[in-house]
DNA sequence: TATGAATGAGTTTTCATTCAT
DNA sequence: CATGAATGAAAACTCATTCAT
């Protein structure tokens, strides 16, 4: 049908993926078009045929990790579980995929601070926005629910706990990211056995009995 | 004989500070010597005269913010209020500073990025190892405090914990810098709520009674 | 599919030429990339497509006039005429090229200041002393073999004479360059007809005869 | 009297011989104002004192370094010594000074490169010039002087001759400079050897016939 | 469509020179 | 007089982008 346009968009790919690795090694002001371009092995000039410029390449970079982190996210939320048990599992997750992936951080970095680019630095904010504003809600909607059961402590901010959590994960990749040392996955669990303790409405039976 | 005399240490002080303005506005990369030279109101050459290169410049800024932060964590240590409060203290007391100096994540995030540089990358990366392995001992001595203490569960991980805690905070006034609708410091309370009702001993008395 | 094809070598010796006129004009350290780029008409950045750096390129030059004077020399080296004759016709040729090529010599001077340059000159001294050994060889051989066919002196060291011999035709050659005034080819005729004298072996027997 | 005058004169050749020794290790483009200033033990801004520029102070020094020669030169024109001897004892001892003081090659490759210099090799080349139409006059007198006794062959041309003497021992020099494995006193026996054979007016086979 | 040669705008950096003290 | 802090002109060099083939 139309068999030039698959072959494009197969083809940006491809560049796309070649450009993330380059970006991750060398940060996007240290990456040169010829890079790009080696890395992917076609010529130079080829990669202005997908890609109108050196921002736009970053930029479609950066969309494709986003949908891929939507991507996830979305696979999860459709069990139920306890609440506690899918946050848990959740966190575990994310915590553990960031940990496998540690070296996509240095991309990750570049897009965080790519929103200082007086070029496509609006944009990436806007993006950056949605994605958390995405995870939080995510988050949140979990506690909100385990509340609603009366499995999980009505006293607490689903938005304010949400920001945090989905915050902790993140920074511990990083923390991990910058010093090998750091155990994540531990500190993970450090996390979940407060937040069980915590967050969890208390078996006031016991209490009573 | 009576050459100008100079306070050297102190110009090269003043010269960092307009730098860290530009780099928090435009980025490293974005930032040209020149812009600095203008904001500090001097000339290009005298930038050259207390900073070997734009790679110098940008790192003593760094170690200027490093040292700032230090500082701003030994402030807090030497009390002796209960665990769980001086945890309280400091995590609010980061939060709103965060909140309060936004802008400085843009310098932040430049740092972070500068990791993958590769002039001072590998410097940066040592010192950012240092600086939050000093935040997360400082937070998890508080914790393991409190656990000889009796007042919190000795079940909980003080590092794994000290690396969370120090990763929300952070990541709470990412969130923040990146989309001004998010309350970084209503998510700490709520992170603090659930903080207190988890780490907590148990009072056990109730249970009993 | 079907990329501009250039041979890069043949670009490559068309710059150095353009090169080597304007570094003869202004001196290297006088020399602007830019300069050479607007000689050979192209732009500054083709210049540093086909040498890495101003030095490269100088040196380049350097090589390109060295193996023209060493093809030079070469090429007059397998007659088996008379040893003073093919002395005389050597110094004749020498000179007589360097008064209708002076220009040059600019260029040469340039060479040789270059041997204090921090970054190439030991690499020039390396090659000068390559050169200057082949000549002095070159010439020893001449006087070498004319005194073991018996026609020069056979007390005349060959390698001082080389030496001097050598020294003589250059320096003519430079004094000619700074003082039009100069006839150097004179000059070397004065010389050559101390050497025929001096050098060659007395014919004594006639005389006494 | 005049105690500042002398200060004066005396300070500036005190600056001029720092100079002299950076430039022979640097080179003219390589050397840096505050090279001079701090070989010298003062500051900056006092080499301007005494010199209006950097050219003026390069100037300087070639026009201390080309008295220095003219002076050496003088010290031995008045012997009545035989011509060849005077010849000879001039060689050697021009040969033996440039091989004793050698590094002084570096700076006089410099004073010739700076003949290309827009700005003041005009007036180097005059000098340069005049200094060796000095050296070859004073040679050649002594050849014609020679000549004129009878010592020597008529034949030769004096000037001529004393072009190429000249200049051999100029690059003798140079390749001593050059390569220290020349023997450049080895070749200036040579040359002489050969001289004298071929300068001196033969005794005999005219007087016989 | 793919290519890589050509280009020049834009940056960093150096350093001679000035001048306030 | 001496000094060295300040300066900006100038130059090397890089690299995104264009475009002829």
């Amino acid at each position: 049908m139309a068999p030039k346009i698959v072959d494009r968009e197969e083809r940006r790919r491809t560049l796309a993926a070649a450009a993330a690795e380059v970006f991750t090694e060398k940060g996007f002001a240290g990456t040169r078009i010829a890079d790009v371009a080696e890395r992917a092995g076609v010529g130079k000039g080829t990669v202005y045929e997908y890609f109108r410029s050196k921002e736009e390449l970053f930029f479609a970079v950066f969309e494709g990790m986003t949908q891929e982190e939507m991507a996830r996210l979305g696979a999860e939320l459709d069990r139920d579980a306890p609440s506690l048990d899918r946050l848990a599992a959740m966190v575990r997750s994310m915590v553990s995929d960031a940990v496998a992936q540690v070296e996509l951080y240095g991309l990750t970095l570049e897009f965080w601070s790519g929103c200082t680019n007086e070029v496509f630095g609006e944009q990436l904010r806007k993006e950056f926005s949605a994605l958390y504003q995405g995870f939080r809600a995510h988050v949140a909607a979990i506690v909100r629910q385990g509340q609603e059961a009366g499995e999980l402590r009505p006293e607490v901010d689903p938005e304010g706990l949400a920001a945090s959590v989905v915050g902790a994960i993140d920074a511990l990749g990083l923390q991990y990211w910058i010093d090998r040392q750091v155990d994540a996955e531990a500190a993970a669990e450090a996390l979940l056995e407060v937040l069980s303790a915590g967050l969890v409405a208390q078996p006031r039976a016991p209490d009573r009995a």
